[in-house]
Parts: C-alpha cells; structure tokens; sequence
DNA sequence: GCCAACGTTGGC
DNA sequence: GCCAACGTTGGC
C-alpha cells in the first residue's frame, strides 16, 4: 500500500465538498499535469490512502485524509468543450488524462498547516517541501505518513 | 494581488 | 530539438 499528498483548492474542492458528496466519495478530476497524471494512472491502487491538502488559500496545510475508491479512468471534463478542463487535443479514443475516485477517511478536528510542516524536521524530505515543486499530487513515505499522523487531531 | 518558479506550447 | 513566450501555481 502506498501513501499520498493531494493538493486541491478548497475554494474549487475542498473536503467539505467531498463530506457532502454522494458517499462521501468523488473523482479527482482536473489534473492537467503529467506527472499527476501518471501517479494516478500508474501507481495508484485501490485502498492507498492520501491526505488532503488544501492549497492557495488562507491557511494551507492538511485538512483530512482520503482513500484510493476506484482505478483510473479517463477524466470526462476532458471532452466537454464547457468544462475549463476542456482538451481539445484530447480524443475518447486516446484519453489523455486520467483520474480516480476518492473516498473521505476522516477529517481533522484542526488543520495540519503549511508552517507545522515546514517546522518538523521529520517532514523536511516532503516532496511538497522541496524548492519549486509544485506538484498537486506526490507520494510520500511511510515515515512522513507516520510523522503527520501523530500531529493530527481527530 | 504580487511575483518567482515552473511546465507547456509552438515557431523556427 | 531548441528556446522564448506564455499560462499556471501557490505561498506570502
């Protein structure tokens, strides 16, 4: 089993959103990176867990923790020219991104913010951490999993 | 809302 | 296949 960081902006999806969404369940669509892209196509199984980070906001950090609900598939927002995920050089036929469903595990009573993070040094490998990078999902060990969480409050 | 850093695009 | 220009990300 393998563990993740997935970063969503709250104001477009945050795990309120997901809370209240049919069984507490939604995809993950949106991802127009491919790095992201082949972290859920080829590396994700069904049952990993994740941590939901809220990103370009007020408070930054993480908010809850999901699960993997379903293999990848092609992201539908691809092909609908109203989506602003719309890619016009993207066929049905030839997909070329791809998402998967996540399910809501728990969410924390407080946030794990970007400054508690960036302040435990057993998280400083963090990929999220590392100058520049600004990929919405990475893995992360099973150490970092571990570190974050004994920070959580429930 | 600023801006630095990054990824993608497209002309050549 | 290079690289300049552009759009996006995301913390502050």
């Amino acid at each position: 089993m393998k563990y993740w960081l997935m970063k969503s902006e709250p104001d477009s999806f945050s795990i309120d959103a997901l809370a209240k969404a049919k069984n507490q369940t939604s995809s993950w669509d949106g991802v127009r990176n491919y790095q992201a892209r082949n972290f859920m196509r080829d590396k994700m199984q069904v049952g990993d867990l994740a941590y939901f980070y809220h990103s370009s906001c007020k408070n930054p950090g993480v908010v809850g923790t999901v699960a993997i609900a379903s293999k990848p598939y092609p992201d539908l927002t691809q092909f609908d020219k109203k989506s602003k995920y719309y890619d016009p050089k993207s066929t049905v036929d030839n997909p070329r991104w791809y998402m998967v469903d996540v399910k809501l595990v728990e969410i924390f009573s407080g946030i794990i913010s970007l400054k508690e993070i960036k302040a435990n040094e057993g998280l400083a490998d963090m990929v999220i951490l590392q100058p520049g990078n600004r990929l919405s999902i990475t893995p992360i060990t099973n150490g970092q999993w571990q570190v974050i969480e004994n920070l959580k409050k429930l």
